[in-house]
Parts: structure tokens; C-alpha cells; sequence
DNA sequence: TCGCAAAGTGTACTTTTGACACAAAGACAT
DNA sequence: ATGTCTTTGTGTCAAAAGTACACTTTGCGA
């Protein structure tokens, strides 16, 4: 191991994020219509950028996020770092285009990260890559362009390990929720039915959630109790010692 | 959102690796003595290097891991990226100084690995940084060179989730071991007791070892049967839709 | 007032966990 | 050969958790 050129390497660090919401019957990814380009099949990709000069990962990560939904302090952790120095399709936007033309043996490597957003919360951002942007359900994402399609499986496979160990579902929810809102988002996460007396069952013994007086209104059935996630709890629950909810 | 100078930015990528071993006591962490280097208190250090031009970050770290042990097609797998643009402490051996200084602004960013390697087979090799190489015990690293300590806690919260997931810990292990070792193995990274008789009975059941004919031969006490890990029978536990331990 | 649609509730059975103590095997020293 | 030392290996019982399953309640609206 000697020290030669080939360390010399110039890198492109980018950022992609896998954003989910949940519109109380599936989940969803926000992807990104990229701009038609002549060759290349029109694929759709995850928001993403590269990285500023006076940022660290999770900030950049964090600016994406923003400038997408407007949406600031939300659930935002890394997946882990992607890139391959024969990556097969190039980025090919503009500022991609002109960061990557100075030097074109740049490697792009991306550092990606998931994100749990409530989508009434959403609102369409005016910059120029939000405009495009569109709620995909996560069963319809056959393919993506880049090595997205790869990113957005890790990301959901962190999401479903993540789900059993840490509350983290609550970030996809309004504050106040349903039963059985809550039930069908554990199910459309792990991917499988969850019987509805044993979910509720689990859900009140580990004290997680607070019933409030409140019902829905305006429903052509029984309404449903509101519900709130109940952090307090959930801290003491931690010190026990607590680590997996064996959803 | 405009495109500005800001994104041309060269950044240096680098990978570290939290190497495990298990001395049939305890967990450790091969770690390497930094050159002693004026004004900068004495740490030790992850091992690590830069990425070559023609790698993946996968198979940098993996060369890594070669050149330090000798080992080849050993578990291995990413922690995360890391790095920081005010990081503080920068690397000072020779290679990276020879990096850092044609391009001073340079950020380095980390991408970690964690990898699982059996004790016994590892040899020290003669390339420069593993002669400084030693086995740590992890319960006695308080404190490594730059970002490495949290680098390394975050291996170490990997490793304890993963091993309620996958039997991954065989990795740490000769092929054939007894059960105290399997035992103590579990305790060490888990960080608490586990009871003798139900550890068993949950190893056992699980199907996932399988006793060999033969015994310990030599201890002044009664002897050990041998066992191994049985592959086949944790696929099937993985078609079943398995998905955690519960240590 | 009837029908509809979703909410909300309990029980019996099986499986898993957790706590706990003593006999068996072999080496070695006397 | 006998005793001592050290670690292996084993079973039971009670408590907790998991699983499977169906009917009543509530409020709206036709």
C-alpha cells in the first residue's frame, strides 16, 4: 500500500432523501419527475442535491427536505452511503451536469437518509424541483432512476427493522389519531394484517398511546375515539430497559 | 436554490473499520496506534484509508480489512457516513497530510464499516499501519482520534441490534464452539446476564446450532460437546416470516 | 326505523418467558 | 483410590404474552 495518484480522486457528495407519508390507507414515497432526456427512459427519482460547502450531511439532508415540503425539525436519519464509481446513469440535470463537467472523473457517492412526514402537513414548495414532486404509493415504485430503486429498498427495510424498536411511527400521523388509523399504518409499514383486538391490546399495555376526549365527528358510523402519542410513557418504558415491540 | 460555487466543492472519502473480535471472554476492537504527532494528545484510532479510484466503498473497506488481517471474504458490513466540515482533529500520517494539502479545503467524509472476524485467524501483517495493531477490550475504549469514538458506538449499537436479527455473532466464532462460548458471546455484546438454562433452551429450539460428536478434550472439568451453526435451519426460520430473536 | 359501516370489546387456549439448584464428568493432587 | 475442584448440563412451575376468533354499539342517512 503506497502512496500514489489514485487517492487524488475528486468525489461529488450528494444527498437523497426517501420521504414518506401516509394517507390513512398506504404508504407513500414523495418522488420527483426528472426532466426528459433524450436516450434515457424517463424514470422518476428521489429528491436530492448536492452537498454545500458549509454543510454536514444531516444539514444537507435537512435542505432538501425543506425546500421540498416547506417542512422543517422533522424525522430525518441516515440510511447509509451509496455510490459506485461505474454508477451507470449520470445524474443529468443542470447543476448535476456543470458540477460534474469541471471534473469529469468526479465519483458521485450519496449519502442517503428517510424521513417520516405528516402529509397534511405538505405543501408543494415553489422551488424547482418541488414542482414536480408527487406522492407515489410504495407498492407502485417498480424502478427508479440511478441507484434510487436500491436507496428506497434499504430505506424501507431500515423503516420496518426501526418500526419494532423505536415509536417512530407517530412522525407519519397527526397528532391526534384513530385506532384504527394507527392499526392500518403498522400494517401497510410491516406489510402483513395485524388482528385489530390483539393490535389494540399491545398498544394500551405498553402505554404508549393516551386516549383524549374527543371523537370524530361527521362520520356515517360510529366514531372513533382520538388518540395521542404519549412520550412521557414511552421514556419509561426506555429505562426498563425495553427494546423491541414484536410487532 | 441557485446554482453557485458553493457546490463545487472537493471532498476526500475515506473508510474506517470497526473490526470485532471475541477472545472467548470478552468483546475487543482491533484498533491502531497513531504516529505520535506534536501537540495532538496520543489516541488510538479505527483503521482506515482513503478510497481508491477504481473502488466501491465496499471493496475499499474490505481491502482495508485484508491489509490489516489478512482475511478475506469476512463479514462486513456499513455502519454509515460521517464527517463533518469543521471536523476538528484532522488526520496526520503521511498519505493524508499528502491528500489534505493539494487541496486544503478538501472535507473528508467517513464512510464506516463494522466487520466480524474470528480471533484465531487473524495474523498481523507486515503492511506498515497493522504492525501497530491491537486487540481492545471494548469496555475499555473510552476515547479515539477524531470522530472515530462515535463512530465506533454506533458499530457497537449495530452489532446489538443485528444480533437480535442474525445470527451473525457465528461470525466471531470458530466453526465449532462449545455453548458457554456461544453464551458468554451473547452476554458480551449485549451487555447483560442472560441465564445458562434459558439461553439454551432459546438456542436450541430456535434449531439454529446443531451439536457435533465431539467433546473438549483436556479440561480439568466435564467436557464441552462441540457445536455449529447450521445454516439450513435458519433459512427455514427466515421463510417462516422470522424476524426477531428476543435476547 | 331500518340499513349501513366502522368502532370497540372478552375469552379460552397455547406458547414463551423467567426464576431457580443440583447431579455428572473429568483432571489433578494426595 | 479417593477427594476436591471446576465447569457442564439438565427440569419444573408459575406468570406473562401471544393467537384466534364474533358480536354489539354508535351515529348517519335513506
Amino acid at each position: 500500500m503506497q502512496i500514489k495518484n489514485k487517492h487524488q480522486i475528486n468525489h461529488r457528495i450528494s444527498t437523497d432523501c426517501v420521504i414518506f407519508g401516509f394517507d390513512f390507507n398506504q404508504l407513500r414515497v414523495l418522488l420527483i419527475e426528472r426532466q426528459p432526456v433524450e436516450g434515457v427512459p424517463q424514470m422518476m427519482a428521489l429528491p436530492g442535491d448536492l452537498i454545500f460547502e458549509e454543510e454536514n450531511l444531516d444539514m444537507a439532508a435537512g435542505r432538501v427536505l425543506k425546500e421540498l415540503t416547506g417542512l422543517n425539525d422533522i424525522f430525518l436519519e441516515q440510511v447509509g452511503a451509496f455510490g459506485d464509481p461505474n454508477r451507470v446513469n449520470k445524474p443529468n440535470d443542470k447543476k448535476w451536469l456543470q458540477a460534474v463537467r469541471q471534473d469529469p472523473d468526479a465519483r458521485v457517492i450519496t449519502v442517503a437518509y428517510y424521513s417520516l412526514v405528516n402529509m397534511n402537513d405538505y405543501e408543494p414548495q415553489p422551488s424547482s424541483f418541488a414542482k414536480s414532486a408527487s406522492w407515489i404509493l410504495v407498492d407502485d415504485i417498480k424502478e427508479l432512476a440511478f441507484d434510487h430503486f436500491e436507496i428506497f429498498q434499504a430505506a424501507l427495510k431500515k423503516l420496518k427493522d426501526k418500526i419494532n424498536m423505536q415509536p417512530i411511527g407517530f412522525n407519519l400521523l397527526p397528532e391526534k389519531f384513530t385506532f384504527s388509523q394507527l392499526h392500518k399504518l403498522y400494517e401497510s409499514i410491516l406489510g402483513n394484517e395485524l388482528d385489530k383486538r390483539n393490535f389494540r391490546r399491545k398498544m394500551l399495555k405498553l402505554n404508549m398511546v393516551e386516549s383524549l376526549d374527543e371523537k370524530q365527528e361527521g362520520v356515517p358510523h360510529k366514531p372513533s375515539q382520538y388518540f395521542k402519542f404519549n412520550e412521557e410513557n414511552y421514556l419509561k418504558l426506555l429505562e426498563k430497559g425495553f427494546n423491541n415491540f414484536g410487532f
